[in-house]
RNA sequence: GCGAUUAUGGCGAAGUGGUUAACGCACCGGAUUGUGGUUCCGGCAUACAUGGGUUCGAUCCCCAUUAAUCGCCCCA
């Protein structure tokens, strides 16, 4: 048996690659103008550092982990996600002590979760994502939601749908969560198994069951945002009215949750295009008491991340393509095996200029080397055999127009650009 | 962790309990000397996931394993 790649990784080849190009570049480009800076962290962290920052309850946590032993015999963790690390960096290297605050990051990298592979589902993920960290202020959350729309309409992407909703804060989450097991529990003994775990662990996620969603008790379940405290509903109301401002358009949606522990205040999520069971494209939100947890300030945070395997469920399923593509200006042509190195020198020289090109390696006739520049789809090709070597000169053939020209060796790149030029005006 | 489906040459895809396992695409070569599409001709390939079992004999039947795809859970 031939080794194969692990189960739930994949490999970008290379007709793919210029979709993942597009969209690191364009998550960069994006991050430029909001002003968000780019962090680096590692892959690995220490495993207290998922344990405390995502929560020990959490399915991350307790079922997803790559967790392994190095040999000084540390428990370390493939990162599962990007949020903890850049906040422990935060705490670590003192950012909240930077002149420029809030500070405003982002990061593009691999996560790990150990999940049975699925459509928009790996075991390895690349996910964008910011984080905006040192102050709780509504404009923020709306530009961190702004800017994520703005990734995904950047592409021509056109089928998505914002959705936002507001835990509150501590005090209002809590009034809330009593609520809702005050709500359910004479009866939860009529609800689905996964329920009534929930009841104690996470009611809020009840509501999300697709079981029993037409249980009488859900529609009269009591709604987050009839718990928020006076300070909370204003905090979501004047997030809403900026994003109103900016002419983001989003529903509200009291049933949204999200799964880590650390969310308060604004959570949202986009979704997209219906592909197989996955529709959220981006999960974020604002995190409260995450900074302290860490063993910094009493600060807060907001950010989302997103992930490249799921955006590209989505442009395909729209049928977007990029415009990156890599023309080859000139293919060498070779007749004979004197011409190999001039051949290869006449390339470095068009190389040098800017100019792309290429030749046959695999020793084919003229005819196959004319069909291979073809598929390349070629702007020109330049034949050098016995006849050109003696006259020092290169026959170009525009493959466009089929037409023919000697060209002197050293005219060689300037002629080959005024044609390229000549067939893209 | 649970469930469903699938597993044939580089790719796609037929097929059978028993001699050399179709075909298409791709690739290479040729159709009078060194020129791309199309057409025609020819060539090419360690192909029946792995390990057991039933059978005189299995790629085809049964079991297990592995992997892929999809779904549940949960999430990006």
């Amino acid at each position: 048996m031939t080794i194969q790649i692990p189960r739930g990784t994949q490999d970008i080849l290379p007709d793919a690659s210029p979709k993942w190009q597009w969209m690191v570049e364009k998550a960069r480009q994006l991050c430029k103008l909001y002003r968000y800076d780019e962090i680096k962290t590692p892959m690995f962290e220490s495993t207290d550092l998922f344990q405390r920052g995502v929560g020990e309850t959490t399915d991350i946590v307790q079922k997803e982990m790559y967790t392994f032993k190095d040999r000084g015999d540390r428990s370390l963790t493939l990162r599962p996600e990007g949020t903890a690390p850049v906040v422990r960096s935060y705490v670590e290297n003192k950012m909240h002590g930077w002149a420029n605050q809030p500070v405003k990051l982002y990061y593009i990298g691999e996560m790990f979760r150990y999940e049975r592979p699925q459509a928009g589902r790996t075991r390895q993920l690349t996910q964008f994502g910011v984080e905006a960290i040192g102050t709780e202020d509504p404009t923020l959350d709306a530009e961190v939601i702004a800017l994520a729309m703005s990734y995904y309409k950047s592409f021509g992407l056109t089928k998505l749908k914002l959705v936002i909703n507001s835990l509150g804060d501590i005090e209002s989450r809590k009034a809330h969560r009593e609520a809702l097991i005050r709500h359910f529990e004479p009866s939860i003994h009529e609800f689905c198994t996964d329920c009534q775990n929930r009841l104690q662990k996470n009611p809020l996620r009840i509501l999300d069951c697709k079981v029993d969603r037409d249980h009488p008790l859900m529609a009269t379940a009591p709604s987050i945002l009839e718990y928020l405290n006076e300070a909370s509903a204003k905090y979501f109301t004047d997030v809403k009215q900026t994003l109103d401002q900016m002419g983001v358009t989003y529903e509200v949606d009291p049933t949204l949750v999200r799964g880590l522990d650390y969310y308060n205040h604004t959570t949202f999520e986009i979704m997209g295009a219906d592909f197989g069971a996955i529709t959220t494209l981006c999960g974020g939100g604002r995190y409260g008491g995450l900074v302290h947890e860490l063993g910094g300030p009493e600060t807060s945070g907001i950010g989302f991340a997103l992930s490249f395997e799921r955006l590209l469920l989505a442009l395909n399923a729209e049928g977007v393509e990029p415009e990156i593509a890599n023309p080859l200006h000139c293919y060498i042509v070779t007749i004979g095996e004197a011409a190999e190195g001039k051949a290869a020198e006449l390339l470095f020289k068009l190389r040098q200029a800017g100019i792309t090109a290429d030749k046959d390696y695999m020793h084919r006739k003229t005819k196959g080397q004319f069909k291979q520049a073809d598929r390349f789809g070629a702007k020109t090709v330049a034949v050098l055999g016995d006849e050109e070597l003696e006259k020092a000169v290169i026959n170009v053939k525009n493959m466009a127009s089929g037409e023919q020209q000697a060209v002197a060796f050293s005219d060689l790149p300037s002629y080959i650009k005024s044609i390229v030029d000549q067939q893209e005006g």
